[in-house]
DNA sequence: TCCGGTGTTGACTATTTACTCAACATGCGC
DNA sequence: GCGCATGTTGAGTAAATAGTCAACACCGGA
């Protein structure tokens, strides 16, 4: 598995853009994108996973997954539905394979058609 | 809605027990538990509040919720995997309804039957 | 009346999280 | 061989999180 570093530099070598101008554009110090790079220091939070993400133009998924972490409005929007605090559980206890997980997302989808 | 503090006072004593006996058990200080149950101090962890429940035999899935937190193994199970990260953006864009989601739950379980 | 059990409060603290700031190194064009 | 853009590193820090500790107040029974 690629690091969280290794991958962060490879998206944003993608777009062709420095440490610096990155680091502008996201709002924090250009050293920290370059620690985050060599993963000298943990991966930030999963707000500014997504403020990255959103510069690079790259999907949030793989970086956040790369972590472990899950963004505000995420856990907010399960974190407050005792339902969904069940359906977690239930998922947990199950210990779904990522196809089963793509299967529920497609369910999911048909929910409302 | 009832507050956290109120509703953990509740269930404390329908247990009928101290906070102190409640905080022993648990692993923290009564003062704590004190403070909690007037709202004078925000909820505890969620990993916590899965002690308290335990103890005052509980369903944890209503104090969590009314905190918005979510224990530490449902983060690392959702946090981890790309495609349920994905499942969760859907199901955030979708802002699903509690019945929705027991929907969902109802789903999850023949998935494998 | 005083004492043990219970609950409340204020002040303080330890740890973790999420970074910043200052300084230095390195390569490249000119 | 200077200047400038880029990347690296060590030390430090601000805010949030999750509590503790000591002191006091109240109440019911012996």
């Amino acid at each position: 598995m690629k690091t969280f570093g290794y991958r962060l530099r490879e998206l944003r070598r993608a777009k062709d853009i420095s440490q610096r101008e990155l680091a502008e554009k996201v709002g924090v110090d250009f050293s920290y994108i370059s620690k985050l790079e060599n993963d000298r220091l943990p991966p930030p939070a999963a707000d500014t996973i997504l403020r990255i993400c959103k510069i690079l133009e790259a999907s949030p998924d793989e970086l956040l997954a790369a972590t472990g972490k899950m963004p505000t409005h995420s856990k907010e929007m399960l974190g407050t539905s005792a339902a969904a605090q069940q359906f977690v559980r239930q998922a947990h206890e199950m210990d779904l394979s990522e196809d089963e997980w793509g299967a529920l997302t497609k369910r999911l989808r048909r929910l409302r058609s």
